[in-house]
Parts: structure tokens; C-alpha cells; sequence
DNA sequence: ATGAAAGCGCTAACAG
DNA sequence: CTGTTAGCGCTTTCAT
């Protein structure tokens, strides 16, 4: 089926040393000579030689296979890939390899995963946007370091934080749009399950409570992480409540969804109704109109979270950190003031 | 930092049994009395006891460590991200563990992470889109088993594949542009490296060939995978080609791209100029114009890829397969007859 | 039906 | 500087 292996004991035959040499030639330890080590790096190349992971993590009981997990709610949002892509350069240049879990935004299915996968003793976890419950989270700590958290916050001295002010966000939001002149603004929340879509919440209501703006609880709506899921949602809701002068949006998928069906109710945006979302990813700036968005440093959240991983793998004295990103609202076409003429757009 | 793990030797300890009762009992293999199994599984779960992958692959001399590497040339594009999506449900359902390996479109990088992924004897690998030479992907082959490809036709007896037949979708396209009136036609093609990119080149030629249409060489334009990275080359071939009337584009992105080159340019979709292009994705719904464009079966793609591993795996006497998928088009706004009347977009 | 022995490929701890 | 001795946790022989 497949060539034999060459193992460490091949290239230490060839070069007439012990195994041991050989294993010190190949991680660069000290107490070898240097004409040893390249002698033994010569035949190694020679004989096509890669050192086993798996025996590796075997031998260090646990300690480096290389490998780390990265989860994710679902790969099929740009925001999650974006996400993967600040952590993919640095993995990629230290020769580190990614296990990838998507949960389906299913808390269970989370917990399941990630404990199936620490039977292949990886290094560290990444989990992005966690649905799990803080005592989960905690048992997932106690059995592995570092586990480093994108969006989510948990203290933990094993656990790691890369955060975004996800209150702050909305708040500019909100803020922006009763600086327009809207009074009457609701609020499309995502999964009940996402910590993200409770902070944004929280700085929904304290931010119209700051600008003394009543909230009627029938404003807010929870929808589907899908397009369709919140244009489907999104159509009775906007019938429901014409008094509605403005939107804030969980995020710019959502946002998507409900634009089509403003579109479909001949709602005008933003003439007759405004709409601010979350995110900035991709198609904000392509629908019609372009979305104002609160932009999420979705790249750097990866990045960051990488290179703590990475560091605290490196030297397992380091301590995990919390980081705090700032989202920064970006104001496009979707926003204007209330009741503005404007013809339905379609 | 962690505790001890539970081995199969304090199970079999615990359970007052041999390692090797224990052992039969997980796999569920035969020569074990079913009381005892039952005995023993509940002892190993009282124990929380989880057998190490990494142990079992080592003891297995590689044979099956549950694991499979999936290499994709940029998990930033949403078209990879839906074919991911095709292969997670199987995976997560058999419990396997997928490696994600992220290339950046760079066949170098490909080869040297895919070399590295085997020093953690990955059971098989998934390639999306392989950008390697013929030669590189038969060591790989060599090395490995099974071996499918996604989108990219290689024979080999390890190897399956999962096609889509790039150069009819194209030619779809086409023939529909042609079938509108219009006679000079360009392409904005891919990366050079990429196969879809020049079988669609084909398509092209061919389609036009049989229409009797000429084609220029300056028609047919190479532009990078982002966005900008189309919008920045699409602007001056635009303005160097006003003969042109219709444009079938490589895919949505760079579309997407040309669509705000064509806005700030003042030229008109379709109305002075037809845009057809391909995938499908998300935002090919979203922009305005909608485009017209070739769906792929990126889901299908995904998901016969991930079953054909995992039949595989299963059973090795399996051989394997060729599937060949169909690509559609889908008529949405951004193609009309040519000249028709209509204000430039802005 | 069960157990004992051997070894997968490597690294850690100790010798020399 | 280099080699020897033990495992890491599991599965495969082969015994019993």
C-alpha cells in the first residue's frame, strides 16, 4: 500500500550513531557536535526522512503533537472564515496543523467534538464564539492549556481572551441613529444560544435608555443564522411594526435577509426605514444600499488569538491574557434620517 | 497542569481484566464474552477513560487514526467554505477529525504542508482545487491512500475524484450571451495556476468557435482572487475594450469587482454591458444587478468527496470512483440584449 | 474467552 | 559528546 517507513532508527543505521543522536540532530538539543548533527541532517535528507507526529506525542505523553483545534459555530459564515484566516499565516509559517470543528451553532455538538478531539491530544483549542455554558467551558480548561477564547469571555488560568466590545459596538450604533433623529428603533437579535447577539442586545437597551427612548419588548426578534431564516422572520416583523423608523441588526447576513424583504414590502431603506448591522463582512458594501455597519476585526481577532496560542506553546510559563478589540462603526448608505422623501425601492 | 490520564491499563485494572479485554471490548471485536464487555464498558466509563487516538495510531503503524487532511487554496473565499460545509456533516457525524490546511493559492505551500501533514499519518486527504503539477500529486498519491480530488482531474489508483465538467458550464454561459445578440464577448479569467480557471478559458474558446464569433487575445484578462484585486485590474480593461458588450467572468468575486469598476466608470449592466460569471455564491443574489452566473455544486462537491473517504477508509478494497457534477446556469439581471436602452448605473 | 508478549517511532532520564 | 534503558498507550500476534 505505502512504502515502508523510514524511521529515526533507519537514519541512525545509516549514519552509524544511536538513535538517540539522531533525535538530538533532528530538534536541534545540544550536546552533539556540530559535524555529528550534519553529518546525521545529510543522511536524514538522504533517506527522505520525516520524524513521526504521532510517535512524537506519544513519546512527550501528551505534550506537542503540533496540532491544535480551532472551533467554529459554522464555516459557512465569511465571519468565522475571516476568523480562520488571521490564524491560518502564523499556524502555517510554524508548521503547525489545525484540527477544524464547526458545531452547527449547537452547544452539544460542541462539547461532544471537543472532547473527541482531545483524544488526539492536541496542544491547545481555539473556540470561537462558544455556545457552551460556562461550566462546560471549565471542564474543557481543566483538561487542556492553553484554550484560548475569541469573543467569549471566561476566566480561566488556563484560558485565553481575545474580546470585542460588542456593547460598545451596538451603542455607537444606536447612537448614530438617533443622532439621525430616529426615536423608534428595534433591534433583530441571532441565536438566544449567542453570547454575542446578548451583549449586543444589552448595549442596544442601555444605549436607548441613555438617549431616554422607550423599547417595547415586541421590537426585538430573534431570527435563524441564515439569510433566508431572517427574511422569512424579517416580513411579518416589519408588518407588525410600522412605527419602526430604524433597525439595528445582529449581523450583516441578517441585515442581508431583511433588505430583501424590505425590498419585497416596498419598504424603502433607508427612506422609510434605516438599518445598522454588525460585522462588515464582504457583502455589506456590495448589496443595495450598502450597509452601515459596526465593523469587527475579524481577522485580527484570529491573529491575536493565534499568537497567544502559539507563545504560551512555545513557553508554557506565559500567562493567558485578555485583549480587548474595538469595533468601529462604518457608515455607508443604509442610514439616513427619518422619514426622508424617497421612493420605495422597487 | 493536567491530570493523569485514564489508560486502558486502569480499566483493565478497575475492570480486573487483561489490557487486552478491554481493548476488545472498545473495538467491539469478537472473542469476548458479552457480560464481560458490558462490564468493562461501564468501568471505562465510570472512569471517563477515552482510548488516545495517538497511541492507536502509533500501535496501528498508521493504518487508522480517524483523521483526513483537507487542503483548499483559500478558506476567505466563500465557494471553499460551502464545499467544507459538504464534507463537515459526514466527518462530525463518524467521528473522524478533519486537518483544514489553507494554501494561499501557492502550489509551493500546498506541496510543503501536505508533506508535513503526513508526519501525523493522516488516514487520507480531500484536495480542493489542486494548484500542484501532475508529478507532485503522484508522490503524494504514492504516499497516501485514498487521495481525492476536488475539481481537478488526476488518474491514479489511489485516487478519486469529483469533477465538474468547468468547460460546458462555461460554454452555457456563452451560448446564453450569444443567444441575447452579442457577438464580442470577453473573459476575466482566474489565477493562472488554477485548472477551473483555464478549463472555463476553454469553454470559452470553444463556445465562441462555434458560434463563428472571433476572439482577441486582449479580450481575455488574468486578475487576482480578491475582489480589488479584479475592480483594480477590471478599470483600465474596461476602458482599453469598449467593443465590448458582453463579459463572461471566471467567478462572482471578481464579478463583484468589475460590478463597481462598471459603477464608477458609468457603464451600464446590463444595459451596456452583459456580465455572466460563475459559483453562485452567496453575494451573486445580493449585488445589484444580480448576477447571471454558472452555479457549482460546491455543497455536492464537498459532500461525494467526504463520503467517497470515508467508503474508503472503511473498506479498503474499494476503488476509486470518478463523479462528474453538472454545473447550471442560472439567469438572474446582469445579462440582457446588447444596446438595449438604459441609463448608466450612476 | 482471555492473557502475555512484542512492538509501533519517538523522547526523557540516566549512564558513560 | 554519545549511547543505553525505559517507557508513552495501544493493537497485534500468539498462547492458554
Amino acid at each position: 500500500m505505502k512504502d515502508k517507513r523510514v524511521t529515526i532508527d533507519d537514519v541512525a543505521a545509516a549514519a552509524g550513531v544511536s538513535r538517540q543522536t539522531v533525535s538530538r540532530a533532528i530538534n536541534d538539543l545540544p550536546g552533539i557536535s556540530i559535524a555529528t548533527r550534519e553529518r546525521i541532517l545529510t543522511t536524514a535528507q538522504q533517506l527522505g526522512y520525516r520524524p513521526s507526529g504521532i510517535a512524537r506525542g506519544l513519546a512527550n505523553a501528551g505534550q506537542r503533537t503540533r496540532t491544535f483545534g480551532v472551533v467554529v459555530p459554522t464555516i459557512d459564515n465569511e465571519f468565522y472564515a475571516a476568523v480562520l484566516h488571521g490564524i491560518k499565516d502564523l499556524t502555517s509559517a510554524r508548521d503547525y496543523h489545525v484540527f477544524l470543528v464547526d458545531t452547527n451553532e449547537d452547544p452539544a455538538t460542541e462539547y461532544r467534538r471537543i472532547q473527541s478531539l482531545f483524544s488526539l491530544w492536541i496542544d491547545g483549542l481555539i473556540i470561537c464564539s462558544s455556545r457552551m455554558e460556562d461550566q462546560q467551558l471549565a471542564e474543557i480548561c481543566s483538561q487542556l492549556r492553553p484554550v484560548i477564547l475569541l469573543n467569549r469571555e471566561f476566566i480561566h488560568p488556563h484560558a485565553g481572551n481575545v474580546l470585542i466590545d460588542d456593547a460598545e459596538g451596538t451603542e455607537s450604533a444606536v447612537r448614530h441613529l438617533v443622532e439621525c433623529g430616529h426615536k423608534r428603533i428595534g433591534m433583530i437579535l441571532g441565536m438566544p444560544v449567542s453570547r454575542s447577539s446578548e451583549n449586543r442586545r444589552q448595549g442596544y437597551l442601555r444605549a436607548m435608555h441613555q438617549a431616554g427612548l422607550p423599547v417595547e419588548p415586541g421590537w426585538m426578534l430573534h431570527t435563524g443564522a441564515q439569510l433566508d431564516a431572517a427574511y422569512t422572520a424579517g416580513k411579518p416583523y416589519l408588518q407588525a411594526h410600522p412605527e419602526l423608523t430604524a433597525l439595528v441588526v445582529y449581523n450583516d447576513v441578517r441585515a442581508a435577509g431583511l433588505l430583501r424583504a424590505c425590498a419585497e414590502l416596498g419598504i424603502a431603506v433607508p427612506g422609510r426605514l434605516s438599518l445598522a448591522s454588525h460585522d462588515n463582512i464582504t457583502l455589506a458594501s456590495l448589496v443595495t444600499p450598502s450597509l452601515t455597519t459596526v465593523d469587527i476585526p475579524k481577522y485580527e481577532m484570529g491573529r491575536r488569538g493565534a499568537v497567544m496560542m502559539l507563545d504560551m506553546l512555545t513557553d508554557r510559563r506565559l500567562q493567558p491574557e485578555t485583549i480587548r478589540l474595538t469595533p468601529r462603526l462604518v457608515e455607508r448608505e443604509s442610514t439616513a434620517t427619518p422619514n426622508a422623501k424617497g421612493a420605495p425601492i422597487q
